[in-house]
DNA sequence: TGACATTACTTTAACGTTATAGTATAAAGT
DNA sequence: ACTTTATACTATAACGTTAAAGTAATGTCA
C-alpha cells in the first residue's frame, strides 16, 4: 500500500471557496473573519461551505501579507538537563497561550546562526536563553541589528535588552551565609569561575557569601567545571582525594550536585554529615534523590510568563522603553545540609 | 532610552537590490542562488551588494511561492522528562542536518489541535511524539486525513503511518527473564496496564516475561500509575505497606524507578538485596543514582536520526511504500539489580 | 423627488519570492 | 549574408492571503 492513495485532493483555498459560493475572495476572506459589510446568509453559507471543503487558513501567505508570523524563536541548549526542559515546556506553554508557536533552534546555538536563523525566518520575536550569551556579550549586538525583539534570559543584566534575571549572585550569597549559620567553615564551589560573563556570576555570589560570613575561600576547594551529572562526579571524586576537605559544597546546578551526591554514596560518605551540599535549579529529582537536596529554586513558571510576557509587549511596542524584570530565588533546604 | 532607536531601516528585498544594482529581480534572484544564466561581473556585483545591504531571504515569500517551509512540527510532552528532553534535542539536532527547522508543540497535545496546527503552518512533515497516540489511535486518521507526511514515534504500529517503533514488550520480557534467571520470583509491575494502547506495551511484556519463566502475576503487585518521580515514590510507599513484598519491581519508566529507589531509601532498605529495581529509558541520572539503576536503555540518537530519515524520505516521496523501523533496546545492568 | 447614506458586495494592488516564457545582442555555422 | 545558437538578461504570472478603494442596489430623509 501507498501511504497517499486516498489524498490526490488539494487544499481548499479562498479562491475554491469563493468560486463554489460565487462571490468574490475578498467576500469569503472578510465573512471567515468576522469581519463587517456581509449579509448574514452569505456569511452562514460560506461558513458552511468552509467547513464541507475542510478549508484551514494558509498561515504562510497571511504572514506574507500580514508581516507577522505569530511565531517565537526561542534558542535553548542542554535539553537534556530537566531544568532546561522544564523551562522550556513553560515557555510553549506561555507563547500558545499568547498565541504564538515556538520555532525552536539547540543545536545551531552560535550568534550567527540565530542572527540568520532570525533574518529569514520572520520570527515575531526572540527568546535567548541562557546558555547562548556567555562569552562574547558584544556578539549579541548583531541580533539586535536584525531589529527583531529580542528577550534574554540569564543572570546578568544587558543594557541593550529586555531581560528576565535572575539574582543569582545574590541567592548563592545567601545559600553560603545560611551553611556559615549552620556552623560550616570550610566550603567549596563546583561550577564556572572564568571566562563567561554570566556563569561566573555564581561565583561572585559564593565569594561574597564567605566575605558577608567573614571567612576564607580555599582556592583548592575551588572547581572549575562544566555542569553535566558526570562533570559533577568526577570533579567530586578528584576533590575527595585531598586531605583537608570542605565540609560542604555548592554546586552550580542540580546536576553537578547530584554527581557529587553520587560519588560520595560510592564511598561510603554520609551526606550532610561528612559533606553538605547544596545545589541550583531545583529540579524535580532534587526532591528525590538520597538524600533530597537542599537547592536554589529557580521560578520557572514566573521566568516562562515574564518572558512571554515582555516580548509580546516589545513586539506590540517595538519602541518603547526596555523591560527588566528581577527575579531572587529562594532556598529550598532538604536533607543535603 | 527607547530600544529601537537605531532601527528605523527597513530590510532589503530583492527589490531594493534590483533597483540599486539597475537589473531586473529575477536577475537578482538567479545571481544570489545561482542559478545559471548570469554573467560573472552580474553576480558578483550583486552578491556583494546583498552582503553590504545585509540582504537575507524572505523565507515566508519563498515558503508561499515554493510550497515548503523547511519546517517540521514536533508534538512532544512532557520535557521536564529528561528522556523526552533528550530525544527532543537529538531530534531537533537530525532535523537541523537535514536542513529542517523544528516547531514546537507541547501543551496543544491534542489530535484536533494538532490537525488545525498542520493545516494552517504548513510544515513540510510532522513528527508524532509518543504521548499523544495513546488512547484514542483512530482519531490520528485525521491527521493522516490532512495529507502532510506524518512519522510516529512509540510502542506500537499504527499500520497507516511511517513508525519508528521500539520494542518495548520483548525488552521488558527480556528484562523480566533476566531477573528471573537472578533467582527472583516475586515481581511487581509499576506503569500503565489499561486504557492506552501504546503504554500498555509493557505491561504486556512483563506477563510475558512470567510467563516465560514459569512464574505467576500477582495482582497486588501490579500497580497502575502515571510516570512522574513523585508517582513511583508515592506507589513504592503504598506498595511497601503490605505484608509480602516482590524482590524486585519494573517500572515502566526511569522517573518512576528513581522514585522508588527514594523509597526504599527512606525506609532504610537496601536496593538490590531488599528489592530489586528496574527502569526503562535510561536516562543520564540513571547511571547516577544511588544505587545506580539497571533500565533498559532507549536508543535515542537511532530513534531520532531514524524518525527524521523517514519523515524527510516521506517528504520527498509521499507516494511511496510505507516504512517501519523496529528498534530493540538492550539492558544495561546496574547495582539496583 | 432628488441628494445622500447604508448595505453588501467587487476590483485592484500588495506582501517577497520563484518559475516560465520571452527578447535583445552577440557569436557562430554554412 | 542569413539563419541558427548561445548568452544574459527582462517581463509576466503565480503562490494565498488581506487592505483599501470602488460600485451597484437599496433605503432614508427633507
Amino acid at each position: 500500500m501507498s501511504l497517499n492513495d486516498n489524498f490526490n485532493d488539494k487544499v481548499a483555498t479562498l479562491r475554491d471557496l469563493a468560486g463554489i459560493a460565487g462571490v468574490s475572495v475578498t467576500t469569503v476572506s472578510r465573512a471567515l473573519r468576522d469581519k463587517p459589510d456581509i449579509g448574514l446568509d452569505t456569511r452562514l453559507k460560506i461558513k458552511q461551505l468552509a467547513r464541507q471543503l475542510n478549508y484551514h487558513p494558509h498561515e504562510v501567505a497571511r504572514s506574507l501579507v500580514l508581516q507577522r508570523t505569530n511565531t517565537i524563536g526561542l534558542t535553548m541548549s542542554h535539553l537534556d538537563n530537566p531544568y532546561y526542559g522544564q523551562l522550556s515546556q513553560e515557555i510553549e506553554a506561555q507563547a500558545a497561550k499568547a498565541g504564538y508557536s515556538l520555532l525552536l533552534t539547540i543545536a545551531s546555538s552560535t550568534i550567527e546562526k540565530s542572527t540568520d536563523f532570525l533574518n529569514r525566518k520572520k520570527v515575531d520575536g526572540f527568546i535567548l536563553g541562557p546558555v547562548l550569551a556567555g562569552q562574547d556579550v558584544s556578539g549579541l549586538w548583531a541580533l539586535r541589528k536584525t531589529g527583531v525583539p529580542v528577550v534574554f534570559h540569564g543572570n546578568i543584566d544587558l543594557p541593550e535588552m529586555d531581560t528576565v534575571i535572575v539574582d543569582a549572585e545574590t541567592a548563592v550569597c545567601n545559600a553560603v551565609r545560611y551553611l556559615a549559620e549552620r556552623g560550616h567553615r570550610d566550603m567549596g564551589f563546583l561550577g564556572r569561575t572564568r571566562n563567561n560573563l554570566i556563569l561566573t556570576l555564581k561565583f561572585g555570589g559564593f565569594q561574597r557569601g564567605l566575605l558577608e560570613s567573614g571567612l576564607q575561600l580555599k582556592n583548592e576547594w575551588v572547581v572549575e567545571t562544566r555542569g553535566e551529572l558526570e562533570d559533577g562526579y568526577a570533579r567530586a571524586c578528584a576533590l575527595l582525594q585531598q586531605d583537608k576537605l570542605p565540609t560542604a559544597v555548592f554546586c552550580h546546578n542540580d546536576l553537578l550536585a547530584l554527581g557529587v551526591l553520587h560519588a560520595l554514596a560510592e564511598r561510603g560518605m554520609r551526606c550532610p554529615d561528612d559533606m553538605a551540599v547544596v545545589g541550583f535549579d531545583n529540579i524535580e529529582m532534587s526532591a528525590y534523590s538520597n538524600p533530597p537536596l537542599t537547592t536554589i529554586e529557580q521560578p520557572v513558571e514566573r521566568i516562562a510568563s515574564e518572558l512571554v510576557r515582555l516580548l509580546s509587549d516589545r513586539i506590540s511596542n517595538p519602541a518603547g522603553e526596555r523591560e527588566q524584570v528581577v527575579l531572587l530565588p529562594s532556598l529550598t533546604v532538604r536533607k543535603s545540609t
